[in-house]
DNA sequence: GGGTAATAGGACCGGTTCAGTCCTGATTGG
DNA sequence: CCAATCAGGACTGAACCGGTCCTATTACCC
């Protein structure tokens, strides 16, 4: 299958989530209020402040806030931000030579609509519309008890 | 980025030979035609073969042929038959345990809509659409020269 | 001004997955 | 009966990825 990377999905987890929290969170709160491991949640919250996806603030007081509403997130950004460009290729981009069989690749640009395909898919769906599609009970976590997350997921 | 198993785009290079070339073709013979190593080219017919993407006939003089139309085959059906059913998740299946955060784990059903759109891209396009994409040059390669492959792919 | 709390940006290690090969058996034509 | 071919699985080496940690750097607060 196409898999997807386990940090994307908790990029996910950790957007919805801030979605839901009011001004900046830091990032050993929001490990506490998702229940992902603290320097996961730190490396994913780094990457997505490289990608415009979230806002920092350093220092003393600091953390992230999303820097658009859910809604304006196509999940494609996501996995842009955190996987890198969206395409589905077998030939490997940092060998710098390109293909081994130079200008003879049967493949070149055989998956070009293909990739425009699935681009355009990602694109259309918005973290708001995976926001929806979670259960109920998992949309309005009871923040005064993130330590019930913890004990949940052991 | 989403990264595809190199053996799925060998098999479409594989099938669109195939479909270039008259009768049932031998491992070897697709192998010296594609200048994919031949055990790599049985392992992939093999699986192919499994998912009835195409037929093959045993004994000597057996082979390999389509069992359908390259138009009639969906670039969705390959990667299925290549790397299993088409999902974009990080939930590794084989754990038989299911998510380790049993029945909280927040990501329930979170990506269906986002795999539904990308099933529904995959199934649009077939290889008929792949192959037109190719450059002319390698649309119809000299079948009475299949040595000239094997050189330039080194 | 100094201490503390927080992000930035790497380097690093271990496990898992995958591409690729090979071996043994089953089947079929000559 | 022999040779050619597919079937199916075991095995290995390498690449990738998840996860952790360490060292700056920045900003608040006393």
């Amino acid at each position: 299958m196409l898999r997807l990377s386990k940090l994307t999905d908790y990029a996910v987890v950790v957007l919805v989530r801030l979605s839901d929290m009011e001004g900046v969170q830091t990032s050993p709160g929001l490990a506490a209020a998702t229940g992902i491991p603290e320097p996961t949640v730190a490396k994913v919250l780094k990457t997505l402040a490289a990608s415009d996806l979230v806002s920092s603030q350093r220092g003393a007081r600091g953390g992230y806030r999303l820097s658009r509403n859910l809604s304006s997130i196509p999940v494609a950004d996501v996995i842009a931000s955190i996987d890198g460009p969206i395409a589905l290729t077998a030939c490997v981009e940092g060998s710098g030579s390109g293909c081994e069989s130079q200008g003879l690749c049967p493949m070149r640009g055989r998956w070009d609509p293909v990739n425009e395909a699935i681009h355009k898919a990602l694109s259309s769906i918005t973290l708001a519309d995976m926001q929806m599609s979670l259960l109920p009970a998992f949309r309005t976590p009871d923040l005064a008890h993130p330590a019930a997350f913890q004990a949940a997921a052991e």
